[in-house]
DNA sequence: ACAGGTATCTACCAAATGGTAGAGGAGGCT
DNA sequence: AGCCTCCTCTACCATTTGGTAGATACCTGT
């Protein structure tokens, strides 16, 4: 990362270089608000070379929602991984590898709440990425559910709670700063751990 | 609501009628990716009468947010006017006010969203609105607290994470839907109970 | 009848949009 | 050397964008 500001080293990477604007940009202001020319004038490229690697926009965001899903994937299983078989423990693991992802590219879980607003054959493609990892989310908490390790309930929709929260603060620090809230390390520490409070009181048996 | 299908019956309200279609265009699909050609379209009126009754897009944006904000804080205040002193079933009241809300006019809550997009200075000026109720919210909460009868932590965050919830789940049915969740009646139902039992459970001392 | 305001329209405009056509230039292979 | 593929560019294009100018129809008070 640190010679690749220099004009010449910035060769070769440029479709992935494409990819990671395309994902904040659109992450963090929408598919529709974000053209092209402004995608190409963040990478410090021409529009056509964009349209070289992505033949259309809808290419372009198709190719950003797949490397989305795909990076969320793997952080998700990475923490499922590394815990122990605590409920519990587990949904903090996850939240907090994903809240950390989050932190890190604000514009990760922005993405996947605008894939609601895409035509739908294109959204649903997408989607599909996803719905392993959905299914294995809502087959667990079913099995957590019926061993009385977690409180009982429609684990669909208790599954969509937790994300809602999750994705719904993370994507929101305006919502934070009106309530007074400060974005800065500690700020975000305290944040995690009333979430992580919040999850548990609302999850527990 | 019957007569007002027919040509002739149209006038004399064009201005409120442009409001409500932008508020739900906004609403569901961004301020930048509507344009006003499509709100003067879907109120059946040519572009420049929108311009007549707002100087510009970026005053009817302001408009849309000032109406939806006040709407809010009605029903919000309503709801708590109901209600008991007992904090659970206050929050219920306000959750299930601003949800049957939502139903109604699914654009309501991602308008609110949508205010994180805009710049700086004119969010600033909408979310002046909406502060009182959030300023009310946060004391209530410390109050509730103190005396033991909600679940103690940070105030502001946990109202945030309340608001990020009910916005989340409102504004994604999509997400819903890839956990397999139904929009009928029964559907609703479900999730208004399952989202009630979750945040009393969140919240309880 | 008529002056004036109100509400809507058609006709434009410059800028930006997604996308096409095709011209290099750099490097590797023969 | 010549050729070919890969990558990036400039030059366009039709359409759409937010917005302006100005005409026209309708109502209302005098």
């Amino acid at each position: 990362m640190s010679r690749r500001d220099s004009e010449s080293a910035r060769r070769g990477d440029t479709r992935e270089r494409i990819l990671d604007s395309a994902t904040t940009l659109f992450g963090t202001r929408g598919f529709e608000a974000v053209s092209l020319d402004q995608i190409a004038a963040d990478v410090g490229v021409a529009k056509q070379t964009v349209l070289y690697w992505f033949a259309s926009k809808e290419e372009l965001i198709h190719h950003v929602l797949t490397r989305t899903a795909a990076e969320l994937t793997v952080v998700v299983e990475a923490a499922i991984r590394a815990t122990v078989d605590d409920p519990l423990e587990r949904v903090e693991a996850v939240v907090h590898a994903v809240f950390r992802s989050a932190v890190r590219r604000p514009a990760l879980l922005g993405l996947l709440r605008e894939m609601s607003r895409l035509p739908a054959h294109s959204a649903e493609l997408s989607v599909t990425q996803l719905q392993p990892l959905v299914d294995r989310a809502i087959a667990w908490m079913t099995q957590e559910m019926r061993a009385g390790r977690l409180r009982s309930g429609r684990p669909e929709i208790v599954v969509a709670l937790v994300y809602a929260t999750v994705t719904g603060i993370a994507t929101e620090p305006e919502a934070l700063r009106v309530a007074g809230w400060t974005e800065d390390l500690v700020g975000l520490r305290r944040l995690r751990s009333e979430m992580t409070a919040f999850l548990r009181a609302a999850l527990a048996p």
